[in-house]
DNA sequence: CGCCTGTCGTTGAACGCTCAACCAAAACGC
DNA sequence: GCGTTTTGGTTGAGCGTTCAACGACAGGCG
């Protein structure tokens, strides 16, 4: 093939390293924030974020698997986990033999309503407090963009 | 303190969880390939990347570190492998006997080179063939700003 | 000089993620 | 119905990251 490389010009080489050093240090900031004040990961919150919304609080696993964008191997290990920790409890799905539901326990909503105020509060220092209201909006459209784009062709 | 929670907007709401969706989407994407086509992490690439533009190829561990955003035990345990596979080799630092340069290796480069092509595509694939000019331009701002806000002030 | 603090980099354990392999059950095909 | 394929979920090994602790050296400061 030998096709010539069309690389990065110089604005987009700007853009591409400044993205990755923003969502890196502010994925890795608010990491670091809910390891610290809640004992979890950033992932793991999500998780009960979601069940705590779903109806019952309950998820069938391959479900809050998509919800998460999260492998089904990561999940698995990610609910074992969670299970030890007395946060969610699994439970066999009446309709489907293989399937498995997720369930947040009432110790895991106590956790996570502890931790929701503080994180939130991260979330709003460290991202929307440093754009104005048209950037946010603009960061809105290009990450749906974004996603449709990643998530819609899955070309791999 | 007892101080009420201000809680995210549905706007942004939508735009925190697309912006996750998207940048986790999109990194995921990147580390997949790079597994794939060049046999190393992102993390990895990018520090042969930095030591590959420096002066003599070669950089202070902390410099380099810095550069890439990790902690110093990271770019450690990193170096370790990178030196395994014959990427890097380590030198002691002349002028401080504590330090160490992280050097580039011929191998190394020739395999920076090998991958950077197909790597590059692959941010022009699901990056910026996705955006348009000015979306292009919100997102460096946007990044460049958010950078700043999160290194500048070290609250934490 | 001698102490004292800060910086440079490394180490090992614990943890989370990925990947490939796997089992069980469902859905499909004839 | 019976074999085949697909889907749901788990498992274990290997890898990368974090965190805390550490040893070694540098840079003040008296």
């Amino acid at each position: 093939m030998a096709v010539m490389t069309r690389w990065l010009d110089p604005d987009e080489q700007r853009t591409w390293r400044a993205f990755l050093t923003a969502s890196r240090a502010l994925m890795d900031t608010l990491d670091r924030e809910l390891q610290r004040d809640a004992g979890m990961p950033h992932a793991y919150y999500e998780i009960l974020v979601r069940l705590s919304e779903a109806p019952d609080r309950r998820l069938r696993m391959s479900e809050l698997a998509d919800a998460t964008g999260s492998s089904r191997s990561r999940l698995s290990h990610a609910a074992a986990r969670l299970e030890a920790a007395g946060w969610i409890r699994r439970e066999d799905c009446p309709t489907d033999r293989r399937g498995q539901l997720a369930v947040l326990t009432d110790a895991g909503f106590a956790t996570l309503a502890a931790a929701a105020p503080g994180h939130v509060a991260g979330v709003r220092r460290h991202l929307f407090d440093a754009l104005s209201p048209a950037q946010v909006d603009q960061l809105r459209r290009i990450s749906e963009t974004l996603a449709d784009h990643l998530t819609g062709s899955r070309p791999n």
